[in-house]
DNA sequence: TAGCTGATTGACT
DNA sequence: GTCAATCAGCTAA
């Protein structure tokens, strides 16, 4: 099961809530990466300063198309972060994948990140969860509906509680309240 | 061409 | 709490 284009065509705080719980799917040869999403954010078009569609005109023709498509970037040189772009062509939008539970191919996170495989950090923060499931810029411009990298829906289960708040790691805009995490979730980045 | 910045992380005081 | 690693892309000249 993969989301449907139609799932990112969306304003970026929906789809940065309605993500949380999804499983993420990286293939990388034979070897097969997923976690549960457990931490979002959401950023939005030039009115967000903080947003790479207001600083960053590189990123422009991915955040201005179609939803469904990944968007990573290098950050400090050292480490890329992994994006999903959201909103119908046209309108820009995305939502960056902060934290994730790993919950197949454990060992081949855990190995890529140099921590043990019960560690709750393999993949709680962007450059983390792009180290653990093998995410690199060759990824930029990949389509989330099919291909390497996919995103499905949340599997099966009860309430999934949900908090926000503001944003971190930036330092424009910060007082936005877009960023969302499951509640008490033991993987996210930060509390 | 040189200098600066950042949606980070890990190591260190 | 501070700090360095490291680079694409922008700005100023």
């Amino acid at each position: 099961m993969i989301l449907a284009r139609t799932f990112y065509r969306r304003a970026a705080p929906l789809v940065a809530r309605d993500l949380l719980g999804c499983l993420i799917v990286s293939r990388r040869g034979r070897t097969v990466t997923a976690g549960l999403i457990v931490e979002t954010e959401a950023y939005l078009g030039p009115d967000d300063a903080a947003s790479h569609a207001a600083f960053r005109p590189g990123s422009h023709p991915l955040f201005y198309g179609d939803g469904g498509f990944a968007y990573v970037f290098p950050a400090y040189g050292l480490h890329v972060c992994l994006n999903a772009i959201v909103e119908p062509a046209g309108r820009p939008g995305c939502v960056l994948l902060r934290a994730v539970e790993p919950v197949t191919g454990v060992a081949t996170m855990a190995r890529r990140r140099g921590v043990p495989a019960d560690s709750r950090r393999i993949a709680s923060g962007p450059g983390n969860l792009c180290r653990a499931l093998g995410v690199t810029l060759a990824h930029n411009g990949s389509d989330l509906t099919r291909g390497a990298l996919t995103i499905g829906p949340r599997p099966a289960g009860g309430e999934l509680r949900v908090s926000c708040g503001r944003r971190v790691g930036i330092t424009r805009a910060v007082n936005r309240r877009l960023r969302f995490w499951i509640t008490d979730n033991a993987y996210v980045s930060k509390l």
